[in-house]
DNA sequence: CCAGACGTTGTT
DNA sequence: GTCTGG
DNA sequence: CCAGACGTTGTT
DNA sequence: GTCTGG
């Protein structure tokens, strides 16, 4: 599955690779992050939007939602049964996002203990995770609350010794067509692929990532038990 | 009819 | 809001 | 995803 | 064990 990633590039990295631009409302605010986690802001191009990157809440309020945090159970779905479950079939018909990242945290099992490693293309380039999003009012304040969820599948040969899913990473030239909503979910659902082992490369990192709080480029150096 | 769930992962 | 279960 | 809390009453 | 928060 996918619950915790990385984006460690500039603003203005970010918006000449989507050609789209933050608002002005998200000036003062920091995107480079070593440890994005459910809950957290985090930038995304939706279709409605496309020539915007927007902050939005890692996982999705369902619109019926009373409470905003049945969120922090909807942070991933899965491309099996997306267009039947209630919380996310009429996102993924109306409300696509690209997601973009430079890597994200697995945590593979080994024996009692759990080895989180780091993931990310080969030439390190920002990635795009296929999403759905929502806009959700909360009642206390009726204020609207933005949010989305990353799209899981089945893991690639690469990906399968780490971890039993993996995120939907969309090819660049299937990102448009992932954003275009007069194409129907059925369809679009066939960009999403297992990627291609040769773009992935993947080592263990610390487990400082458990943490929240730790949030830096340390968390990216390669882990060697031998180490004290 | 009303009440209650609506999700994923991982573990047992 | 909509579906499932009772 | 993991970490950390998980409760009430009453007093400071 | 299960839920909430980040």
């Amino acid at each position: 599955m996918c619950g915790r990633a990385t984006l460690s590039k500039s603003k203005a990295a970010l918006e000449k690779r989507f050609r789209a631009k933050f608002s002005p409302i998200d000036e003062d605010q920091k995107i480079v992050n070593y440890n994005v986690a459910p809950t957290q802001l985090h930038p995304v191009i939706t279709n409605e939007n496309p020539d915007q990157i927007q902050l939005f809440k890692w996982g999705l309020i369902p619109f019926w939602a009373k409470d905003a945090k049945i969120g922090s159970r909807m942070i991933n779905s899965r491309i099996e049964t997306i267009t039947e479950k209630p919380s996310f079939r009429n996102a993924v018909k109306r409300r696509r996002c690209l997601v973009p990242f430079d890597g994200f945290y697995e945590w593979k099992k080994i024996d009692n203990r759990k080895q989180p490693y780091y993931i990310h293309l080969r030439t390190k380039e920002v990635f795009t995770m296929a999403g759905i999003w929502e806009k959700w009012k909360n009642p206390e304040n009726d204020q609207p609350v933005y949010s989305f969820s990353v799209i899981t599948q089945s893991p690639s040969k690469f990906m399968a010794p780490i971890h039993d899913r993996m995120p939907a990473i969309l090819l660049p030239e299937a990102e448009a067509k992932w954003l275009d909503i007069s194409i129907p979910p059925q369809e679009a659902l066939q960009l999403i692929r297992p990627l291609e082992d040769d773009l992935l490369a993947a080592y263990p990192v610390s487990n400082q990532v458990n943490r929240v709080s730790e949030n830096n480029p340390e968390l990216l150096v390669p882990f060697s038990p031998d180490q004290a």
